[in-house]
DNA sequence: AAATAATATGAGCACCAGTTCACATCTTGT
DNA sequence: ACAAGATGTGAACTGGTGCTCATATTATTT
């Protein structure tokens, strides 16, 4: 009777949650635990985020930690999850008062809204993509192929641009833009106000667009 | 007589090597030990890169290893070092046949040259980069600021461009283009032949500063 | 050849990480 | 009020890490 039926709360295998929590308190614990591991990760880089540093953080006890998150890796996939939504969430609603305007006009206008989608945790960005493994498939690259397929379909929708392979051109811009946005919010985070980066910035997609529209190789 | 005089060997501070290898066969030794070092990194990423690891693959004993190295970091760090400096060297070597051509000629040769130095060695590229910590001056952006300065300087001489903040576009310019080529080490290294991406990457820095020589801003 | 310095060794130490588990406490349904 | 499940605890275990040091081997100098 002790070994059957284990737990017939069992997640599918991929990310295996120990328990799901159901009470009020416990959602509070999860919450708490994962702001924490945030919190850590920002101020001290991932070798101060130790499962003991992250249950002291969180007012609560390493046991605690395991009932909900089967592994330390998996407690920051988790966190990763969650931030690549947020990020997502901020692109995604600017996104909606684009689709109607010319090119011209909505890229600077997104590059506004990437600018802003990086500033939701610039700090925690850069030690999740610290993180990544070369092998995993990240989670982090998921934002960064949501913004390719969003210039992707952009550059397919817009009939004032003629590029002839948008899925190349549109992985392009955004690792272009992603590669600014990323180094300027770790280095010279100043920088951010300043407007001539937005400027730069959609200059820099407008003008390549410009030439892949003009001139045709060979 | 055993305590005094401990050794007339002693570094700068900074970073304080154990001993300086003057014979043939320490510095095998320590050559060893750098390869190992980088092939570990290469192959199986930070965490595989421990001290008895390396030790190992080098052919000698940990012992060994400290003798040379003040701790792991420092060795990881002279690793960087060198790989920092073995990309540099193929870009500035590049350089020379740049500086008389005009821009719309020296562009794609750039690109062309900032692809093969990211070629040197991509994935322990990659990992350095994960290695880098948040605080520390990283070494690994020594490469990059080489590279806005070199686009910085060319913006500079060159008189067929006029953009008014040269070094904002140039270190702009640089981030861009090695977030692309980072990018696609990672994630999409068959591109790399593709000469279609020299274009591109040459047509992303032409149509900025095309944009940027003829329309100014208010 | 002898003495001295350079180089190499690797078992062992100190430390601390991630994780478990037997038990205590709180919540909820009946 | 009671049982049963959900939640919380933290000392203790396991394993692996970086690193040291007394000692052995090899090279260089005298």
């Amino acid at each position: 009777m002790s070994s059957r039926n284990r737990e017939h709360n069992a997640e599918k295998e991929g990310s295996s949650e120990r328990r799901r929590p159901v009470q009020a308190r416990s959602k509070a614990t999860v919450e708490a635990i994962l702001t924490a591991t945030a919190q850590i990760l920002e101020r001290s880089g991932p070798e101060a985020a130790t499962t003991k540093a992250i249950a002291a953080r969180a007012g609560v006890s390493v046991g605690s930690l395991y009932q909900y998150f089967g592994s330390r890796d998996e407690l920051i996939d988790a966190l990763a999850h969650r931030h690549v939504d947020a990020m997502r969430k901020v692109l995604s609603e600017a996104l909606a008062e684009l689709i109607s305007l010319p090119l011209e006009a909505a890229i600077p206008r997104l590059m506004t809204a990437l600018i802003a989608s990086h500033r939701v945790n610039p700090r925690l960005d850069h030690v999740l993509h610290q993180l990544t493994p070369i092998s995993d498939t990240a989670i982090l690259d998921e934002f960064q192929d949501y913004a390719a397929t969003i210039t992707t379909t952009a550059l397919r929708t817009h009939p004032d641009t003629d590029v002839d392979d948008p899925e190349l051109v549109g992985s392009i811009l955004a690792q272009a833009v992603s590669g600014v946005l990323r180094t300027t919010l770790r280095r010279f985070p100043e920088r951010l106000g300043d407007p001539a980066l937005e400027r730069l910035l959609a200059d820099l997609v407008l003008g390549l667009l410009g030439r892949q529209g003009s001139a045709a190789e060979t």
